[in-house]
DNA sequence: TTCATAGTTCGATGATAGCCGAAGCATCGA
DNA sequence: TCGATGCTTCGGCTATCATCGAACTATGAA
């Protein structure tokens, strides 16, 4: 299950069970030992658990191990991520997930408008300035009774932060809007599609990083 | 055990197995799995087995593992090593042990007149020419059918190689003819006394290093 | 509200890891 | 050659751990 891990990648219990080929009561017994251990950490996301390596450091020693598991001449093989096409791109509530979702948050903390601390994300002054003069969206204007204006959401295939929230939805609004980007015709489909232009535009904004 | 051996110095079995409270029994079948991982490696001195972590990677896992299991708050606490006053200088079988016989071979090693790989030692042409000019020993002369001329010998106190074989006890003879050294008087003792100025000329040859 | 799904807790069971006593090798010293 | 010491192998015991079935809780969907 910490191998699964490595990569990056947040998993569900039940997917570390399957992957590690026990029932989820089993494996349920053997997450909370490794929380308890702080090797892992569990994020809350609907019914789902999400857990993740708690710390890079982790990932290191485990990467350690490995080597000398290697070395040894044992060794697991791990089975690589298998995804439709609807991972680039999809509707998530009302805000953008997927490949490109991930890379735009990633993009706009590399950018610093917005900071981020676990789950909590605020935007900065920079950031306001880049959503109106860029988007034409005025932050301020999206605080609500009851819901965040900025928020990470888990992204299902991924398993890095989105952004979610009213600027989450804003956004998504908006790059429908200026013809960027709409949602599948298939009744039920999740999937969003990129214009030729509006991919151009939304690299421009939020390349993939160096 | 393997926190015991973090030190880099090599540890015997049974050693081992009282630092961790285990019978010798118990602690031959750990060491014979820890080894068969590749996490340590033996060396056979006489009836004894010095047990090392084989790699420094070993280390570095072992390391980031305590740092790991710190942060959530286990921790063992190790003690020190407690030795007599005969760590610094004396007799093992023939030759120069102790503190000072790890210091000589450390600094023959840094000033290339031997070769060390694992235990084979090899005097170098730098280092046959410095025996005879330094302390006139005719390096060549000293085969011996059933001894080898150089040879890694753990050193019990420091838990390092130095200097055994026939150049080391040509070694040990020169520094007693020189009035470097001498035995101590007391029957059975195997301290190694130097002189005021034997001290000063074994530093100038090998002087700690830098 | 009711149902389905994700996850946990509880209890029982079977496998095994750790442990040690006894005995067997190997090496050293006399 | 013999005894002492360091270490290993073998056999058996116990405690523990991983595992799963059954039942329970929480969240989301209808």
């Amino acid at each position: 299950m910490l191998t699964a891990l490595m990569t990056g990648r947040a998993l569900t219990a039940s997917e570390l069970a399957q992957e590690a080929g026990i029932t989820p009561q089993t494996a349920s017994s053997h997450l909370a030992k490794l929380e308890a251990g702080g090797l892992i950490e569990p994020e809350k996301q609907g019914r789902h658990r999400y857990y993740r390596l708690s710390d890079p450091d982790v990932a290191d020693v485990l990467e350690g191990l490995q080597g000398i598991a290697a070395r040894a001449g044992h060794m697991r093989v791990r089975t690589g991520p298998k995804d439709p096409a609807l991972r680039r791109a999809r509707i998530c509530y009302d805000h953008l997930a997927g490949d490109l979702g991930v890379q735009m948050l990633d993009s706009m903390r590399r950018q610093k408008l917005v900071r981020q601390s676990k789950q909590a994300i605020e935007l900065t002054g920079e950031g306001k300035r880049f959503m109106a003069e860029e988007l034409q969206i005025d932050a301020d204007a999206l605080t609500h009774p009851r819901r965040p204006v900025c928020k990470a959401c888990l992204d299902w295939s991924e398993r890095r932060h989105h952004l979610a929230g009213t600027l989450g939805a804003a956004m998504m609004d908006r790059f429908t809007e200026l013809k960027w980007a709409a949602r599948d015709a298939t009744p039920g489909s999740r999937v969003v599609n990129f214009s030729r232009t509006g991919e151009k535009r939304f690299a421009a904004l939020f390349g993939a990083g160096e």
